[in-house]
DNA sequence: GGGTCACTGTAACATCATTACAGAGGGGGC
DNA sequence: GCCCCCTCTGTAATGATGTTACAGTGACCC
């Protein structure tokens, strides 16, 4: 029926067009200032158009967020280890995911944060399987790791926004009197560095199943 | 001048009232229901008294941030190692944190969701100080604590919000036919056990400084 | 030429945050 | 008494938002 593309000579104006112009928008000025009326203004289209073509707000919403989606595509894995090729993937993906902070928590609003994962699900699916784990020690890996990358973007870009006048710091008495201690936290940490200590402690117990594994090992077994 | 109480006889409207009534709006049915309207109906005023003690709408999600951040009160390190104490502390506050999704979920969109740590942040950097953790490195640990509670609630409602029909199943074939892997993929996660997987493999990471510290230390030394 | 389909525009409605304005009640100064 | 101010409340308006009823408008088909 309407598969072919009707020769649109006059006006071309497709649902995907307004997905792009919203996700510009968004991206540009934050999830607020997109308004049906801001949209149709910068597509120079009544805003009735606007929603013949999407439905409602929410439906625009939902849309957006599958082109969000379906935009951060497939990494690929760099390195020799498996290791090396997991830490690849959950840095890249946090890169493509700190690239875009306003789509990041319009996502998150929309409770669809969990989806954000798929870009690198099954490659580091992949590696884990290589690496020797198996089972549901291995979804839960997955997870884990899904939970450190995904969620430790989102408190970035709070602290981000934050913007920190040292809501951390407190009298170096409290710790002995270690003013090293209270001096790293007055400053702004490196959240590079604090994402890669995460990581790395993951990546650890993937490999040394020591007091992590023991735990969920024997809750595994009462439960 | 205004310090004492007035005799307020007729109608003791105060702007405590005000942020606990909103509070219990936005427990209850969510932010979007906070209506200064509703709020007013519900307290039996007028719109513009609201307004009069509160400001506007901005100010009133301020002071209920700071409502919610002092009603979490501190927290109560329970156990004999230092680990334990820590874990004690990271599985109150994560309690207390899902207790209030709703406003848990305020405080975050206010971009003040790295205040929610701070019922255990010092309790935490004490048992730091005594497992022997100093300067830099346990800034680096304590910060590592808090993105991995305060991050994982967040991301653990938003799952929860989500529903989840599965998404992240996919054919085991590639797993190398690991059915029992994509099996523990299809379901939903135990969520608590998620937390102290993670949880676990930091600790770990305190103790032992193998890879994580290791890697964070050449970090240090190259910048 | 008439009819239908895809699409656009005008104008309205309800709801929201916000505010201009007018009070009401009491306390203090005269 | 009387007047004024201070604190607080209510009425009614304004502007922005999402949404929709309704009327077109142009192209295509028979």
């Amino acid at each position: 029926m309407s598969t072919a593309s009707k020769a649109p000579d006059w006006s071309p104006l497709d649902a995907d067009d307004i997905v792009v112009a919203a996700a510009r928008i968004v991206e540009a000025d934050g999830l607020h200032e997109l308004t049906m009326r801001r949209l149709s203004d910068e597509l120079g289209v009544a805003v009735t158009s606007i929603y013949w073509h999407v439905g409602n707000r929410q439906a625009l919403l939902d849309a957006l967020v599958d082109h969000v989606l379906a935009e951060m595509g497939t990494l690929q894995a760099i390195g020799r280890t498996p290791l090396d090729r997991i830490a690849s993937l959950a840095r890249q993906l946090r890169s493509r995911m700190l690239e875009r902070p306003h789509l990041l928590a319009l996502v998150h609003e929309q409770a669809k944060t969990p989806l954000m994962f798929r870009p690198v699900h099954e490659a580091i699916a992949v590696e884990l399987a290589t690496l020797g784990q198996h089972g549901a020690p291995a979804a839960m890996a997955l997870r884990a790791l899904q939970v450190h990358v995904v969620a430790s973007v989102l408190l970035e870009r709070s602290i981000v926004r934050y913007g920190g006048d040292a809501p951390d710091s407190f009298a170096p008495t409290a710790l002995g009197g270690d003013a090293e201690f209270a001096a790293a936290l007055a400053v702004d940490p490196d959240r590079t560095e604090l994402f890669e200590f995460g990581l790395q402690a993951l990546l650890d117990a993937f490999v040394a199943p020591s007091s992590a594994a023991m735990a969920t090992a024997q809750r595994r077994h009462r439960g």
